[in-house]
DNA sequence: GAGATAAGTCATCGATCGATGACTACGCTA
DNA sequence: TAGCGTAGTCATCGATCGATGACTTATCTC
């Protein structure tokens, strides 16, 4: 059989595969054009099927869209144990660098991000990034500030996935993969050695 | 006269007035819900006029876009000859602290941020952020990679602003701001030793 | 092969979107 | 104070949005 073929072949009526092939452009569309940004009607034509079938499958857009975000949130942090580093370069590898195992597509963090205009999303966001990541972040870190340290390893990461998927910078993508871990690696040692001994105006 | 006889006098009719107050309507209504979360009438609203002078006053509503991102973008950079720390302190003050001289809302970039979903947007993003403050910063790293070290420090602040404005932590508005600056300026200065002696990897 | 169940489609609704043109009323000047 | 120019408003258009219910058709079972 020819891919001509395969693709002209009558589809299969399959609820699964249907439900699936919804989710997959539901989030193509989310991650690339934001919540209001696309319609029932697109995401339907991407999965080659009707419009219909996602409120009968999902119940309405915004159940499709939580389902969508929901999925794929990697449970992958670092060891219990490690340090900051070690967690910040797995996140490195799993947020930028793409090699997240589950999902060819975003991270699930930069989606809602596309769609923050709506207080909802904003607000499973913002419990996704502080209690979830930050909190664990926090804890790897010595020292009073700790939350303060760990908000910037976030932000540094956070931007960085901004930069490659939001703003499009061509570097990250082109950069050797060991060479930026490398240098994230330094920015979080320079926040592990505290950043105090360099700060004049500390107490 | 009281501010209750302020508010329920009749408006005065003043072109210029309404003119700005519109532009300021929609700068705080995009930069909270995007542009596409974002009404026509309800930026006329918060003008206190009806939203047909939107469409007198600026043509269309991405025309009112444009101009509301356009107007404010500072032009503030660190002094031509100083580094990377000092320029990278500058940001930080004028992003993430709020020390921006002009407009008391949101960094443009921010805004823009939040109507990535349309492509034109995204393009005038990627142009703003490459060409305009990552280039500046690139040329002010010695060594090869300086493209992306520059992009790391793009990105930790834009992270920064992303972490206050759209995830909404705390964390960094109840922060030390010089505590905050010594620690970005210890992560830079992590990147102008270069992280290549502390990486094994290296060739 | 006939009937039943469910996957998928069609027609359409009400609300809301950006946008347009006709109209009203305020403020300046003669 | 008569009249003109324009700031501001009202009514409404066509398109598109999410969503609903009736209908068609494919697949499975007996």
């Amino acid at each position: 059989m020819t891919y001509a073929d395969f693709m002209n072949a009558p589809k299969r009526r399959d609820r699964a595969a249907t439900r699936s092939a919804l989710l997959d452009a539901a989030r193509r569309r989310f991650a690339e054009h934001g919540y209001d940004g696309t319609g029932v009607r697109e995401i339907a034509a991407d999965a080659g099927v009707d419009a219909t079938l996602i409120f009968r499958y999902f119940g309405s857009k915004r159940h499709l869209f939580d389902e969508a975000a929901n999925g794929e949130v990697p449970e992958g942090l670092g060891a219990p144990g490690a340090g900051p580093a070690e967690l910040a370069d797995a996140l490195v590898r799993e947020v930028v660098l793409g090699d997240a195992p589950a999902g060819g597509g975003e991270h699930p963090l930069l989606l809602m991000l596309r769609s923050a205009g709506r207080p909802e999303v904003r607000a499973r966001l913002h419990e996704e990034v502080c209690d979830r990541y930050l909190a664990d972040m926090a804890d790897r870190f010595a020292g009073e500030d700790a939350a303060l340290r760990a908000e910037l390893v976030g932000a540094l990461l956070l931007g960085m996935g901004v930069m490659r998927d939001v703003v499009g910078s061509p570097v990250l993508p082109g950069a050797d993969p060991d060479r930026v871990r490398a240098l994230v690696a330094a920015m979080v040692a320079a926040l592990e050695a505290g950043g105090r001994p360099a700060d004049p105006t500390g107490p």
